[in-house]
DNA sequence: ATCTTACTACGAAAAAAATCGTAGTTAAGC
DNA sequence: GCTTAACTACGATTTTTTTCGTAGTAAGAT
């Protein structure tokens, strides 16, 4: 058991440093944001969450949670006769990778022209906008 | 020809209808952030340009570039024995869609958060700062 | 004890993307 | 006129992702 976990803990730090390179696939992203909002579950639990809003047999839901394990995005242990499921990627690391991965690709690497299109083409409330502009503050502050 | 011009803006009007459904793959995006940049070209010249970066080979290129004529994604018109290739999504709605999959799929949809992370770990100017700040006053002037 | 239910494992296949070789064509150079 | 170079077309293959059916197994219900 300590050896399962060391040997997944040292893939989990392979592959934060890898953490570059690993663009999850939006099935891959699904299931981890169900992970990261409801911590660790079992296949059923994210597969009954996931097919709420989505037509999807269980077995999909299985086996990509398996690959994904084989992967290295998620960790898993046994209760009983099923799986708990962890994920092993970081909720904002993930993020992070994504957009910087957006950014370069289609963005011409302008974080500035991200910022512009996100704030003009969704609706913003006042809260997160003043949080933006003390943000934007701060930056300039610690330049 | 006035025919295939045709045929080909009705296309592009479906698909500019349909953009919100159309995600080009990361192969795709490389070459037409070539076409939006150099305007029209041909297979070569964008083989060029990708493969100063990259090692894919030229008739890698070239099917590519077919299937996204097919797909309706590039218009082409000869040019002696050539074909002159030229993109039919526009930059702007392009990077519009793929960030707004992108705040859906990994931000829950919260555009703020997205701000946040760009602005938190990409380098950006005070020239481009100022210019949100501007867009901020901007925004919540007009509510 | 037997039947049902809820799991996992696994193979296979479908679908989508990416890659490349070969063949055929035409223009240009010699 | 012949050869070479630069194209396109197209088929085939490989790789990745997604999907699902079937089989096996073990717990729980009757």
């Amino acid at each position: 058991m300590y050896d399962f976990f060391r040997r997944h803990l040292i893939r989990r730090l392979s592959y934060n440093i890898l953490a570059m390179y690993i663009k999850p696939t939006d099935s891959e992203l699904e299931i981890l944001n169900y992970l990261w909002q409801a911590g660790p579950s079992t296949v059923r639990a994210v597969h009954d969450a996931l097919s709420a809003t989505k037509d999807v047999g269980y077995t999909t839901t299985l086996k990509l949670m398996q690959i994904m394990h084989d992967k290295g995005l998620l960790y898993r242990t046994e209760q009983g006769r099923s799986h708990i499921y962890v994920a092993l990627l970081g909720k904002e690391e993930t993020q992070q990778n994504l957009l910087g991965k957006l950014v370069e690709t289609a963005f011409q690497g302008s974080a500035a022209q991200v910022v512009m299109q996100a704030l003009g083409n969704h609706s913003t409330s006042k809260e997160e906008l003043d949080e933006i502009r003390a943000l934007l503050n701060n930056l300039e502050n610690n330049r």
